[in-house]
DNA sequence: AACTATTTATAAGA
DNA sequence: TTCTTATAAATAGTT
């Protein structure tokens, strides 16, 4: 807006970029500020002028808990790239900007286990809410998820235990009867060997020919730990 | 710019709002954008809207460096004090000692907001539910306060309000009935002139004789701002 | 989501 | 830098 149309690259003309970026800057803060009033928005502005000059604009003067609810907003990726800075030479920076970050980390983590409330207004409420309420929710749906999963893991185990105990209920009512035939046997054995006949001994195990525990393919017995 | 000059005061119609905000913001990006390409700046721009969307814009899309170099330019401050508070001592230790702290600190707020909930056991998972949910209940409650106490200022407001309009609409019915009377005895004036008689003029004002708005105690006026 | 009448912002010039 | 001015842009109100 002016004497002629705009190309949208920077200006080369060192002089003539400086007082473009004065008069915008100004510009762009005014307009920052009229939207946060007139739409009821919390907005941060920060520039950085060439020469490494700051200026900047936050609704309600407080640049501080705006960086914070954006922190909090974008809460996953920053945590990632921040890990990742290795504090290399410059140590009492370092110490004082993870010191500053702890810090807001703190008062966060106390907004969420409801200290702390009186200095948060009802929009910053309303917005810890939001955020606590769908973890709640992300919280509860993950429990439901494991019990789920450890209920129908127990079903299973469970079938298996009542299958191997019926296959051990089977043995044993085998077992029973081959012995009430042994019993018969000897009976019968007794009177023919006062009779003169017999035969030998009887004691193998059963066809499958396993132990106990082994009544079971491996397969199965591994589901049981 | 428009059909009609902007009072700079929030935008009570809610539709109206969120046009005149969406309209706005993307004004308000493009100016971020063109001051940045133009005057070869370093610009980071966070909006929140009332319902708490978020809107960005940064140079180069980077608003993490961005923010850094905004958090090291304020902290520059801090970090003589902090220099001079401990001067000697072993900053490697001091800060991974901090660091891990952090660590810590940063897994229970992802927790808490419903992140990284796999390497948690059923226990763990209900702990987090409950103080999460404490929390929760304690955010509602301040909340509801605030909301409440909201809530009576303004019917005191209104109360007050309501107040003044009566008083003002008794001495509008006053200056009426004053005025007929006027009207009246001008009629009578009139004839008596016609018949040689009259009276003088009678235009002061009401008994209490103040303005509109000194119609009530000062106290009153206060609450109204 | 478009359309304009206006207001604003600002490029260029002083 | 600041002021002025012509003009480009943004946008409030409307459809």
């Amino acid at each position: 807006m002016g004497r002629g149309r705009v190309q949208l690259k920077r200006i080369e003309n060192k002089i003539n970029r400086q007082v473009t970026f004065s008069k915008r800057r100004s510009g762009l803060l005014k307009k920052a500020h009229e939207i946060s009033v007139l739409c009821d928005a919390e907005v941060a502005l920060i520039v950085f002028s060439t020469k490494g000059k700051l200026f900047e604009y936050s609704t309600d003067s407080c640049m501080e808990r705006i960086l914070e609810r954006y922190e909090r907003y974008c809460y996953a990726e920053r945590q990632l790239q921040a890990n990742e800075i290795e504090p290399n030479g410059n140590w009492t920076l370092e110490y004082s900007k993870l010191k500053a970050r702890m810090e807001v980390l703190q008062r966060n983590q106390k907004h969420f286990m409801g200290e702390d409330l009186a200095d948060l207004s009802l929009k910053e409420l309303q917005s810890v809410e939001q955020q606590i309420d769908s973890g709640l929710k992300l919280i509860r749906s993950r429990k439901n998820q494991l019990m789920l999963q450890s209920i129908s893991e127990l079903q299973k185990k469970d079938k298996l235990l009542k299958e191997q105990n019926n296959l051990l209920a089977k043995k044993v009512k085998e077992k029973e009867k081959l012995l009430s035939q042994e019993a018969q046997c000897r009976e019968q054995q007794q009177h023919s060997y006062q009779m003169g006949g017999g035969s030998g001994e009887e004691d193998e195990d059963t066809p499958t020919g396993h132990r106990a525990n082994a009544l079971l393919p491996a397969w199965m017995l591994r589901h049981l730990h």
